[in-house]
DNA sequence: AATCTTTATGCAATCGTTGTCGGGAACGTT
DNA sequence: AACGTTCCCGACAACGATTGCATAAAGATT
């Protein structure tokens, strides 16, 4: 309610606004009987500053916006609580957006984000999102921007994602040298670079091991749970695969929920590898094998990068950098050799 | 960098902004003429209100605060979920702060609510938090205050929680009925207000089924994975009991992990069920009984009560509520029935 | 003694928006 | 012709904090 103003410690010590403020500031140019006066007063009362009165007066908040499809996803969570380490210790606040893999909400999320004057903006795109405008019109306006995760080559910025490729490939050819030949892949959607990447690395370890590239067996996936579970039931009655690689936290479970519906046995019939951040994945019916990604340095990453673009002196022209952070394939035993 | 605002708008038309203000605002007292003026123009140049002048002008900013203590965790990530679709479908937005557990960044992150402005907060307490006057302060401030899951009743406020009780009795007289007789629990740090409601329920329970209490078998479990392993081995080397009821997604896994890494036997040694929100309990082996809560639904209900104290007016006077959610219970093989 | 410096403080503008007040123009009423 | 209404709009202050500029008082310099 009655919160204290710098007017009211003026006030009280018969001063002015002006040398209330310098006071609390520490400037030179105030007695320093007088700067003591007040800041004992200030303390006393609990002054504290109003951001918001600072914000309209510099135009900035000390906040940076963060876009994720989805908090409620381990891989984005801690992805943030890698982007608030690095933000708090550098004195920023977060301010954390769901687009709910909604291009839509995305869009909406840029603009409440620009409105609400923050800093700078990390995002990593929603499984709908294509066109970039919005991201562009971010730039144009002048605000820095980092893309992680999921990030789009139709823009020229700061990017931070696991190392897609290389996880790919490690969790192929562990596959292939555990003796799989028809290895399938279940990937998200193909506009996202993570899904190009990663298909890339299945190809790239096909391809050294030679083993034939099979385009039957890479199946694109949308974020329904019914959708992901035809599929894989299609997969199996029509591909026979010994193999199966997918590439989410989302696709990991359905499909796996999938396949031991059909009571199929893992590893024996089917070998099981998953790119994903979950936690228990070792308390799983059989432990899962995974390509973790290192989602809180991703995090810390982005973060980094953003506040020295925001901090950066205007004067410098700035490079956009892409970081590649490398994954860990961790082996358990929905994955270990076939007979 | 260039945003537009009512200043321009009104150099442009020749206009003073508070005609423009009043145009863009559809005032009775400025000729239709004028405002279609205004109005196209403003549209043509993308216009949008500066909501931080606005919040210095009104002192409130239609955000709400949330503190959780970690968003990393599927009961509070869906919780922020429920908060969000109450918030945004009123027109408010939603700042989310972790507490990690700390009581002294919770103290930290009350403050900068009470800075920012926000026009009420929801606050589910850090695992650490006895002291609450860091709460009465915000609502000595005259902030309206709603908490959820984590509760205390060393303040008189808004309350939304699982129906705690209910749930814990149902949980241990399963357990009971599938034939177990010493049923141990373990639990959250005895000064959480969910530790005591499910601690009286697991009592309701055995005492309806003529079962002694045995204080043994109840243990109170910080927050470390390694605390659990060493408290959930010298429960099984020193207490020999047949079941174990824990109360925490967190306590969940890594109790059950612990009683795995022993290679006992769930259910035949020990029959297992959590309280938790893990969606992949069906995943585990065995699969994992669970009570569930509801928590998109606490966070709707929370928000709800929190909006409604918001735009409440300020002459009725407020009853506090407390409300409590349904819990379910979903048996798996965890804890099938004993031979 | 007159002028210049230094020290310490206040005034006013600014950020974007809205609310209060007031006033000019055009019209109607006596 | 004098006055009252109505309609439309502008000036100004305010929200909280910062800052360039002005200025009073006191001391230093000539």
């Amino acid at each position: 309610m009655e919160t204290v103003t710098i007017k009211h410690i003026a006030k009280a010590l018969n001063l002015s606004t002006s040398t209330v403020s310098r006071a609390l500031r520490g400037s030179y140019e105030i007695n320093i009987e007088t700067k003591r006066l007040v800041m004992e007063y200030a303390e006393k009362v609990h002054y504290s500053p109003n951001p918001i009165a600072l914000s309209l007066k510099e135009n900035k908040s000390r906040a940076i916006g963060v876009i994720v499809p989805e908090i409620a996803n381990h891989f984005f969570s801690q992805a943030i609580n890698g982007i608030e380490a690095v933000a708090y210790s550098r004195g920023y606040h977060v301010v954390i957006f769901q687009s709910h893999e909604s291009y839509e909400r995305e869009v909406i999320n840029v603009q409440h984000i620009i409105a609400r004057k923050v800093d700078g903006l990390l995002i990593s795109l929603s499984g709908q999102t294509i066109d970039v405008a919005h991201l562009l019109e971010i730039q144009r306006k002048g605000l820095p921007l980092v893309l992680f995760d999921r990030v789009s080559d139709k823009i020229d910025a700061h990017k931070v994602t696991a190392d897609n490729f290389d996880g790919a490939f490690k969790a192929t050819q562990h596959l292939i040298l555990s003796g799989r030949k028809r290895i399938a892949h279940i990937t998200s959607p193909s506009l996202l670079s993570i899904t190009k990447e990663r298909l890339a690395g299945y190809q790239a370890a096909l391809e050294k091991h030679d083993i034939n590239y099979d385009e039957s067996l890479v199946k694109y996936c949308g974020f329904g749970a019914e959708e992901a579970k035809k599929l894989v039931d299609n997969l199996i009655k029509t591909q026979n695969p010994d193999a199966v690689f997918t590439t989410s936290d989302r696709l990991a479970l359905d499909c796996f929920s999938a396949i031991k519906d059909r009571n199929i046995s893992m590893p024996d019939d089917i070998a099981f590898i998953g790119f994903t951040n979950l936690k228990v994945a070792h308390l799983f019916d059989p432990p899962l094998s995974t390509v973790v990604q290192p989602a809180f340095e991703i995090g810390q990453a982005a973060a980094e990068l953003l506040l020295d673009s925001i901090e950066r002196k205007p004067q410098n022209i700035e490079q956009f950098r892409t970081i590649k952070i490398p994954t860990e394939l961790v082996v358990r035993k929905s994955s270990k050799y076939a007979d």
